[in-house]
This record gives structure tokens, sequence and C-alpha cells, in this order.
DNA sequence: AGATATTAAGACCTTTTTATCCTTTATTAA
DNA sequence: TTAATAAAGGATAAAAAGGTCTTAATATCT
């Protein structure tokens, strides 16, 4: 459904955000040992997040990511790492599919392309930190 | 949401499915030229729903495919080419998600999920290939 | 039997994604 | 001002996905 890099930027995400709630900051060590995730691979997608505007970094010794100040959706996320293709993408790949050239399951994946439009608006990272930092939820096996 | 393989097997059974409905069979090349599909690709996965069961070759002149003489699922197409990873991998990527040991989103999910597989079970070829016929959707641009 | 049309199978190449390494640059604290 | 710490970024490797090509096998027609 995501790339590998979503998944991650997602786990990454909430799990800064519980950090957050704790007053402190993690840096790339701590967050990559955290989500379980490949350490260099885990700093390209930090610098992504950076650039959308989703973290902000702080360099030098008790350094480290920090999510930005405002309520952040998981379409936000995803957007910044898988951009649209989720939402906009054809379920057959076609370039063109809409209702006046819908490819023949179109139909059939629009409510579906709804709901998860839906969700991935109305789900904000806030709600998701609160199960891990409650411990009914977890960011890796 | 499906990988490239499967978007053309998803194709290549519709077409073949509506072809199907004039009483004949088409070989690769006008498979491949009906979907808009590179044609060595296109063998590759005729191929595998072969093997799959879901289709049937026939060699020789006036060979070519057919879909076997039962409903078929868009299910049972998927599975036969991505697995039921669609199904059943944690949106985060974790080896083990359930509503025992969840990922942080595992419950925004469940009824996505739900649903997706109410579509792919509920949906059969057979419906899909309709509207290719009466022309009120498209295999290609 | 021979020619031909057709699929089967698999080796091989290319691109994208995922992952790693290593050097540079910035920041802080002592 | 220096040592320690941390992020940034370039280069590249490994793996997966996507795609191509060649050869072999098979069925049909003449």
């Amino acid at each position: 459904m995501f790339s590998k890099a979503c998944e991650y930027a997602l786990k990454i995400m909430i799990y800064l955000s519980s950090v957050q709630s704790e007053g402190r900051l993690a840096g790339l060590k701590e967050v990559a040992s955290s989500i379980d995730s490949p350490e260099a691979f885990t700093a390209k997608i930090l610098q992504q997040l950076v650039r959308a505007n989703l973290l902000q970094s702080l360099r030098g010794p008790n350094g480290g990511f920090r999510v930005v100040d405002r309520p952040i959706t998981m379409l936000e996320v995803v957007n910044a790492i898988d951009g649209d293709r989720i939402i906009r993408g054809c379920v057959l790949g076609l370039d063109e599919c809409s209702s006046v050239h819908p490819c023949p399951a179109h139909n059939n994946f629009v409510v579906i392309r709804e709901q998860l439009k839906g969700v991935l608006v109305n789900t904000q990272l806030a709600d998701l930190k609160d199960g891990v930092i409650s411990g009914n939820s977890f960011l890796k096996v």
C-alpha cells in the first residue's frame, strides 16, 4: 500500500511525536533502533521529512529531531514520501481514469478510495502516538 | 495498491473474458495491444495466470488464451500475482500486526481492509467485462 | 513430412527502490 | 578553541521490480 520508505516515515513521525510528549528530542540512532529500521536509510528519510517541513533538526550535542508544532495528518506524511499516487492513481494503472473515462474497476473502488482518503486526512499523529505511549500499540515486533 | 504485474493481470483477465463472450480466443499479440502492455512482459504474466489455473493456453495456429470456465473474482487474480499481502500485510510494515499486537494505525485501517477485501471477493471478471463490451469502460487510454 | 503460427520457458538486461558507507559541515559544551 | 556530537550530503552497492530477447516445443494446415 505504501512504499517501505513511507512506512518508515510514518513510524518515525509517530515515534518522534511520542518522544516529544516527554519534552525531549531524539537523535538518529535512537529513532532507528526504536522503530527497528536501518540507520543510514532512516537518516535519508529524516532529511526528506525535514525538507517537507514536518520535522525540524537541531545539530550538535543534545541535538536531534523534533516534530513541527502543529497537528499533522497521516496524509501529509504519505504525500511527503509517496506523493499522491495512493489517492489519485488508477487501480488498473490507467493514466487517465475518471468517471468520464473509467477503467472497468473504477466504480468498484471509488468508495474505498474515498474511505482511505478519509482515514488519512482524519488520523493525526497525535492520535497514533497515544497508543504507543500507553503501550497499546507497537512500532516494532 | 497493486504491483504493475498485477494491474496487467487484471486487465488481461478482463480482456480475455470479453473476448470469450464473442466465442473466440486471443493470442499474446492481441492481448498486449488491446491493453497497451509490453508484449514480452505480458507473456510472462500470461504464463503465471496459466500456472495459477486462471487461464488455459492452446498452442499452435488459432491458439491463444482462454479463461477457465468458472466465475473468477478479482481476489483470485490479485492473489495469483501479488499474493495476499494486500489483505494480510501491515500498513506500517510490521511482521506481526494483529489485534493482540497492533501497529499504531492498525485499528484505523481494519475497516478499510475489510471493505477492500469485500470488493475483491464480490467483484467478478464477468461484472467487469460488461463495461468493456458496452464501451462504458476502458482497458487503455 | 514440411512449413508455419503459436505458446513455453528461461536467460538476460534495465530501472527503481532500498540500504550502506564515508566525508563534510554545523553546533554545543567544557 | 578544541573535542565531542550530531545532521547533511555524495557516492555507491544490493535487491527487487519491471521489461526484453532468444530458443525450444507444439499444434495445425497444406
